[in-house]
DNA sequence: TTTAGCACTCACCCTGTCAGAGTGCTAGGA
DNA sequence: TCCTAGCACTCTGACAGGGTGAGTGCTAAA
């Protein structure tokens, strides 16, 4: 039985005494000294045994201290090491936060007001900020176009797509076109493709332009010209729902202004945020970024903690929570678990 | 000739004072001092005068001391008789300022796009928070209308109004309808309405509601049915567009985290923000609000400058830049008037 | 009416002191 | 070999005291 510590293992004691370091700092939110922790911790040790082993923890980098007699204070990986410890810690409650959740997602919203409701629930219930990306949704049935003549040469496209969602695009086209021609344009779209998932009516369309343009009938020229910028990748105008980002002002060391502004002309540039998201949106169940493991500096001082949600078993976006590296994860983490769910049920049972 | 000084007035001396006072402490951001205002007002007076004519000053509320002894700081008093003193008093650059706006502004902007760049531009160039309401159509020419059946007795309606907007609306009916039901519908509707004012739609339906409904074919009859909720006033999911809120980060005295998250709260709750700005739409030119003088306390440190636009004349929306009350009024104010004017100029020249 | 001078008042900065908290180290005990 | 008690040391934060500088109010003279 090796008794000799591993350099890179802690033994259990060791491993107790950094949870309750954390925990008490991000109750407390002040340096956690030896006398404090040996009390905390309920292990009947001395504050000089605890002392020792503090040494440890900082020789191997979970906790530092501020400054010369200070407590410590938890580093980045000293949290990675306490998230990563806390494995279903807090199930309880769940079922009043679905409850309150469930009551406020009326069966009238669209995705967008539900993915708006999902970020105020998230940070109302956290004290964060919360966020939710609208679904990605790959699979877009069409169900209905329109065209409607503008001046210029520009006609607008109406597209109803999934049931419920409405789509409306511009089209620069390369003549005048009348009323008639778009109806009769509109009336062969609807009958050829209706119901058909997008992405087929697509290569369909383009399948088709290889074949020889002059036989096909006028129509259908004009249609595969348009396939292209109709059905091409749109860009959603807002991709994600932020709500509470106020929250995040003055807490712990967020006060900094400079960091506070950084961090919000990001939300309103939204690019690298979305970045982030993107990649959390194919992993499995909850995700937790600390400090600059996100890779962002603009993040310096924040976690994020994220879950994607599913729609028929495919994870469609993200949600979750941002806030001061020094947040109840216990808490935090269950929520956003459980909010992921049940908006992946609310999108699932609307088929 | 009555040189005892007139309870409410000012004599030519202490005007100057106070707008060279008001105008160092804007640039300074430091409370001014009878000797470095003796100074700077190029009047050849002594520092002993000044401090009588700033105790005179202080007396009328124009000023004041933020404790003994330190100089004087310009109430809100102050800075109104600042602002009213400035009447066109900035007019250069504004040349350059207009090119810069035009070129930012492309052809192929739907008015809310438009929103957005007049906002960001505003907040650019003077590096405060810009705001710009959508403009309150209230004469929507009805173009088009299309009916798609959806489940469960609802129907999504379609308007496409004044050329480029569209409107997406979800009808619950008494029954299912299908297609052809709808389509004979939209038809109608199209045929009878197209290009009216949707107000016009509205009230000629509703009139005919009066005479007797069975004298009528059904189609008129479910007509009926649905304008009330179609055409009935609507309510825009974002009516303003808010940019560079960060600017106000750090600014002077927002330091100050408690206000600076009111404010931010305000922003995104909105509502207390377009009563404001409402106020304001039917004021001609340029409005300014400083401190509490609007009503609201989150603006306390705030002043909000805004002037309404027009199209064809007629006052539509509002924009503006909202900053801490030590701005820079003499470069804003005809940054705003010449924006108010190019906005609406855009808005008119698209018919 | 204006000016110069003077005494006074604060805010601010720097300094020194002190208590409290926490540490590292060492020596003794289990 | 591990744990513990004790001790000396360090650092922070709060507090008080003194000096400085900017600015004022008042008064008396021009």
């Amino acid at each position: 039985m090796p008794k000799k510590k591993a350099d890179k293992e802690l033994n259990d004691r060791a491993q107790h005494l950094l949870k309750v370091l954390v925990s008490h700092y991000i109750s407390e939110g002040l340096p956690v000294g030896s006398k404090t922790l040996a009390k905390t911790a309920q292990m009947d040790v001395s504050p000089a045994t605890v002392r020792n082993i503090m040494h440890e923890l900082e020789d191997l980098g979970f906790i530092e201290s501020p400054h010369t007699s200070a407590g410590r204070v938890p580093t980045i990986q000293g949290y990675r090491f306490f998230v990563d410890s806390l494995v279903e810690s807090h199930p309880v409650g769940q079922k009043k936060l679905l409850d309150e959740l469930q009551s406020q997602l009326q069966d009238d919203l669209n995705t967008h007001e539900l993915a708006v409701s999902v970020s105020e629930f998230l940070s109302g219930v956290t004290k964060l900020a919360g966020i939710v990306t609208l679904p990605k949704v790959q699979k877009i049935t069409l169900r209905q176009i329109e065209f409607i003549p503008l001046s210029d040469r520009r006609v607008l496209a109406i597209l109803v797509t999934n049931d419920e969602e409405v789509q409306n695009r511009i089209l620069n086209v390369h003549r005048e076109f009348n009323i008639d021609e778009l109806r009769l344009l509109s009336n062969y779209f609807n009958e050829q493709f209706s119901g058909m998932d997008i992405m087929h009516v697509r290569e369909q369309l383009l399948s088709q332009m290889q074949d020889d343009r002059d036989g096909m009938n006028r129509l259908m020229n004009v249609a595969i010209d348009m396939a292209q910028s109709l059905f091409g990748p749109q860009s959603h105008e807002e991709d994600y729902i932020l709500a509470g980002q106020s929250n995040l002002m003055g807490t712990d060391r967020l006060t900094n202004v400079d960091k506070l502004r950084l961090l919000f002309d990001a939300f309103n540039q939204k690019q690298e945020i979305l970045n982030l998201l993107d990649h959390c949106v194919n992993t499995e169940g909850v995700q937790i970024f600390i400090g600059d493991e996100s890779g962002y500096r603009i993040f310096d001082e924040c976690s994020v903690v994220t879950s994607s949600y599913s729609i028929g078993g495919k994870p469609m976006g993200v949600l979750g929570v941002i806030g001061p590296t020094r947040m109840q994860y216990d808490r935090v983490i269950p929520i956003v678990d459980v909010t992921a769910k049940v908006l992946g049920a609310v999108l699932n049972s609307r088929g």
